[in-house]
RNA sequence: GUGGGCGUAGCUCAGUCGGUUAGAGCGCCGGGUUGUGGUCCCGGAGGUCGCCGGUUCAAAUCCGGUCGUCCACCCCA
């Protein structure tokens, strides 16, 4: 690879069939999945003026976009996230459009950052939104979905959890411990690195970096690394404000419960997502080994989808990539053995047998059935061991007699069983 | 973007203190008496030792750079 005439871009991925197998395996257990919801299949352009990312989705994706300038002058991005493209799409037609939106898409995107374990300049995702909906029913269907995802690979809630929080609940209780609403979205960037750096250092960073006293700081840490929301400070609990949005968040909770996935849910204040435009509910499936990085991200963006000129509609989903899960399946011996597949392989003792076996093949296509046969004139050990390799589960021999009596021979290449055939019998 | 490990056939790797024509397994191609596969046996193709430069009588082996890859940091679709 590296000394190829044209090596490729690092950070892509080739296909091959081998590679390609797992990739429509995930594919297609999420398309599964989300028509099982009842979610509709949609797409967009995989390049984007660079515009619609660069207000809305914060800097931490701005400063990864693969972005360039094309021939017309214009500053356009690979996309990097499909939210975004989904709420430029639906701000052309929501009005008209029967509520709530239940769309899905599995777009590849594309970020310009040094590749890692489980993060390449490319990948495919598996985006799923309900649009329309402010109640929480929307944002626990959506985590559902998440969920059946992972379960339809065949992972079960030994090999994964969901971890949700709520923004809401998390800036009101920021707010009754007296936090300024300017530091809100600084406070949050540094509690995001709880779990991957020592306590102290964060809260020596709430110190520092927002200019909390020891006193709110250590406050402040004690609200995210709360174990559950009942060990909430008691003072915080009794504040009006908070106690409504625990109430509901519990009901979001507690609705998985009854859909039968409770054992997949953990409330984690500490989960608050990186992007800038989420409202409300948040969460992220992790490995339960904690060996790899998130499965999939996603809660509630309210106000997207009128900041790119849009219907105001409220709207909740998440993201799900093919890449970190890909690894997880291999961990857990979940990735299906690659293997060649075909209904018929015609042989033929000598050439003059070559134009039945062509109107044997293609009638037993047109029927549906898939059928190979050698290309050029070979030995019958040939096409046999040719027969075994592409993985035929039943080989068609024509020989001079075959052809004189109007039949063949269909062996059956799991039994090797034989028997005199004719066409009829097989279509 | 910063720091570190690694880079030998399609794949996984071996190559001893620098020393002649660089090896193995798997895979691939061919054959094992022109009507039968998967096992087995035999044979074959395939490598500028990532690339460039340096040290040396001599470099896959030592040094520098570069590219790729992996890991950590940054950050996280």
């Amino acid at each position: 690879m590296a000394n190829s005439v044209f090596p490729r871009l690092p950070g892509f991925r080739d296909f091959p069939p081998e590679e390609f197998a797992l990739r429509a395996h995930i594919c297609e257990a999420w398309r599964r999945v989300a028509h099982r919801y009842g979610f509709l299949e949609y797409d967009g352009p995989p390049l984007e003026p660079i515009e619609l990312y660069v207000q809305k989705s914060g800097d931490e994706i701005v400063n990864q976009l693969y972005s360039f300038t094309d021939k017309g002058d214009r500053e356009v991005s690979l996309r990097p996230e499909m939210t975004p493209s989904l709420a430029r799409i639906l701000g052309a037609r929501s009005r008209g459009m029967s509520k709530p939106i239940r769309w899905f898409s599995l777009p590849q995107l594309f970020r310009y950052e040094r590749q890692q374990r489980g993060r390449l300049k490319e990948h495919f995702q598996w985006n799923v939104d309900v649009v329309g909906e402010a109640g929480l029913a929307a944002d626990a269907e959506i985590l559902a979905v998440a969920i059946d995802g992972l379960r339809e690979l065949g992972l079960t809630s030994e090999d994964f959890v969901a971890r949700v929080s709520d923004r809401g609940l998390v800036q009101i209780l920021l707010e009754v411990l007296g936090v300024p609403e300017g530091a809100v979205a600084g406070t949050l960037a540094i509690a995001d690195k709880l779990g991957r750096t020592p306590e102290a250092a964060v809260q020596e960073k709430l110190v520092t970096d927002v200019g909390f006293s020891d006193d709110l700081a250590k406050q402040v840490l004690a609200v995210f690394l709360a174990p559950s929301l009942e060990d909430l400070d008691a003072h915080v609990l009794s504040d009006s404000r908070v106690s409504e949005r625990i109430t509901s968040f519990r009901e979001f909770v507690a609705r998985l419960g009854t859909m039968g996935l409770g054992e997949y849910v953990e409330v984690d204040l500490k989960i608050v997502r990186g992007l800038a435009y989420y409202t409300g509910v948040v969460f992220e499936l992790f490995d339960r080994k904690g060996e790899l990085r998130a499965i999939c991200g996603g809660g509630r963006y309210d106000r997207l989808l009128e900041l790119v000129g849009g219907e105001p509609l409220p709207a909740t989903g998440f993201g799900m990539g093919d890449v970190v899960l890909g690894e997880l399946l291999a961990d857990r011996g979940l990735v299906p053995t690659f293997q060649r597949e075909l209904d018929y392989f015609v042989v033929v003792v000598s050439a003059q047998e070559r134009p039945e076996a062509l109107r044997i093949a293609q009638a037993l296509r047109e029927s549906g059935k898939s059928v190979a046969y050698s290309l050029r004139d070979q030995s019958l050990l040939k096409q046999m061991k040719v027969a075994g390799r592409e993985g035929a589960s039943v080989v068609l021999i024509i020989g001079p007699g075959e052809l004189e009596r109007g039949c063949f021979i269909a062996r059956d290449m799991t039994s090797g069983e034989e028997r005199e055939v004719v066409l009829s019998d097989l279509v």
